[in-house]
DNA sequence: GTGGATTTGTTCGTATGTATT
DNA sequence: TAATACATACGAACAAATCCA
């Protein structure tokens, strides 16, 4: 006997439908950055939920970077432009808990940075040809100054080249994937005997990129972005991982 | 009168101290997916915080899919295995706030699905390339079946290919990114009249690309996947973002 | 700058429905 | 079935922070 078929029922938290509903008014851009919720108690009642409710939802909202609030703030929580922190925060629980290895990650750098340059030799701007070789030259003078500096600049270039692919997507995965692999090896590079010679060879290398890219030679900026990074990286990771980076070098 | 360089001081709300510590037990391998939480009353006797200020931490871990609690649960809220839903999630709303374009997100995945590829020529596994070819056979079947029968087996190939490069961080960008690309768009392809001629091209391609990965010649299915994709959703994208498109293409 | 009003952060107590034993 | 422990949700209260007149 069968009779109309019934869906199963999940039962959805209160503080679940204040997140979506509030979630759904930022991203159809009912909702602006800069702009204010209402305060808690008035959403306690335009929801007609306590207090309590109101303020997991909100430690939710907040926990995606969706909403700010601050204590004492007359005007309620404050929508917030989209940042990739959220992005960032999963990415790095990711690398932790499922052990993404540095392998993985460098071979997901040189596979977007090589990318990112491959679209650069056809897209970029002068102006932005202009900023390249203004992060080349900080390169240059960074490496009297010290580690610190010289990586700043390194990430102002793969910035640029990011920028000039036109690709929004390309641009927050590098930034995200880049900021976690040089949490993991930064320490050791800084203290590395030979670092100053691996950064003259890294501006070396960089130049040669930034040649294709201004030559409009897409695939040979791919390709040497990722001999680039392979000859940065290779020494921090595991001899049994190699092969793979090795496999990205055709 | 310069005294003493005092630093900012960032007060940090009592909830966040208690994600910080769960946090730092989840990522450090202490708490292992499958085990338990404490239950409320006694993480606000550990914390010695209140009962609300326990449930906003929860939450926020929950949002964060590293936890799970049911009402009732006598056992406390479970620890959950890492999932990319969080990932997802975030990637879901930058693509809505901050306007993702299809054009944008149809290039990164032809990025990944390339990488995927040029991998996997060179480190398959016999085993992985037969599951190719059953996904392949999945999607000759499905043609006449229908486009859900038939989207099911591609995104198994895709998935096969992706699992084959050996890198998580491509496996799960891939499923994300796709699964965002299929929400826009599935439901025109579903309903265009040439559905069925797109599909016979598409299976064709993939062959090609498959045959390329049993060669192992890794540039070849590069080019072949970047090809096929462009293929077929490039009737899906804007007519002035389809020249980045076909920048990809060398 | 001061004070008062308002808001968020946090606590406590209570009631209710649910899952396990 | 009953007992127990749990999560969910509500409401009142106080402290600390913020804003505005």
């Amino acid at each position: 006997m069968s009779g109309p078929r019934f869906e199963p029922v999940r039962t959805v938290r209160a503080y679940e439908r204040i997140v979506e509903q509030v979630e759904e008014a930022i991203e159809s851009g009912a909702l602006c950055p800069g702009e204010r919720l209402p305060s808690e108690r008035d959403l306690m009642v335009q929801f007609s939920v306590s207090r309590s409710t109101v303020r997991e939802a909100l430690r939710v909202l907040q926990a995606r970077g969706l909403v700010r609030s601050r204590p004492g703030d007359p005007h309620g929580a404050e929508v917030q432009p989209f940042s990739p922190a959220a992005l960032h925060k999963s990415m790095t629980t990711l690398a932790r808990v499922d052990e993404l290895s540095l392998g993985e990650l460098v071979q997901f750098r040189m596979v977007l940075d090589a990318s990112a340059n491959l679209l650069a030799a056809r897209l970029r701007t002068d102006e932005q040809l202009a900023e390249m070789d203004a992060a080349i030259a900080g390169m240059r003078a960074a490496v009297e100054v010290g580690y610190d500096a010289f990586s700043a600049a390194d990430i102002a270039f793969h910035d640029a080249v990011a920028r000039a692919s036109r690709n929004k997507l390309i641009q927050i995965c590098t930034d995200v994937v880049r900021s976690i692999v040089l949490g993991l090896v930064s320490g050791k590079i800084a203290a590395a005997a030979d670092r100053e010679a691996l950064m003259r060879q890294s501006i070396a290398h960089h130049e040669e990129v930034l040649a294709a890219v201004r030559a409009g030679d897409g695939p040979l900026a791919a390709r040497l972005s990722r001999q680039t990074m392979y000859d940065y990286y290779l020494g921090y990771v595991p001899v049994d991982e190699r092969p793979a980076l090795r496999a990205l070098l055709e």
